[in-house]
DNA sequence: CTTTCGATGATCT
DNA sequence: GATCATCGAAAGG
């Protein structure tokens, strides 16, 4: 799922865009907040697929996760990147940056620039203010490890469309 | 350009 | 008390 939801478009009351890095988060992997079982930060990763998973992070951000596979399976894609296509302007509210390839480059990011916090952890994705769109054509993506973890390093489960210009980091594949 | 470090709070040991 | 699925400002080259 994590593949596959590059070049999908994801909008939170009309603003979003195309996602261009995930990342795929398991139970049996000891990177993921899942890892070891159900906790009361991480019940939605436990629920039915299709939700959000919505956690603080550092203290200070939220990052966003899709629930995926079975309800009970503890699987999860970390949205770590879009291309901004929708609500540009209320994007450059949310975050005050100079360059616009700063608005969602980084999970940070994209929360802030699309308004999601805590209070949307649980929330089905099939529904308003929520809008998951298929890409209109597959993307083509990369493999490489993860960001920012210190366990499990090695997994290549990170995923990133092919030179795109708008993840949070440049360059660089695996 | 790259590296370092502080912020800030929930979670885990 | 340590760690953390981060970011951005500051410092260094």
């Amino acid at each position: 799922m994590a593949r596959e939801l590059v070049g999908w478009t994801f909008l939170v009351d009309g603003v979003g865009g195309a996602l261009v890095e995930t990342e795929a988060y398991a139970q049996d992997d000891p990177a993921s907040h899942s890892f070891g079982g159900p906790t009361r930060r991480n019940a939605v990763m436990f629920g039915p697929p299709g939700h959000l998973y919505v956690y603080r992070s550092y203290g200070i951000h939220w990052c966003a996760n899709v629930v995926c596979e079975r309800p009970g399976r503890g699987a999860g894609v970390l949205l770590r990147a879009l291309e901004p296509t929708h609500g540009l302007d209320r994007m450059r509210l949310r975050r005050s940056v100079a360059d616009d390839r700063l608005l969602c480059a980084g999970p940070g990011r994209l929360t802030q620039a699309l308004g999601l916090t805590g209070e949307d952890d649980g929330a089905d994705l099939s529904r308003p203010p929520f809008e998951l769109r298929p890409a209109p054509t597959p993307a083509v993506v990369e493999r490489t490890t993860r960001i920012g973890i210190s366990r499990a390093i090695e997994q290549p489960w990170r995923y990133v469309e092919a030179g795109t210009s708008w993840s949070s980091r440049r360059r660089r594949a695996a």
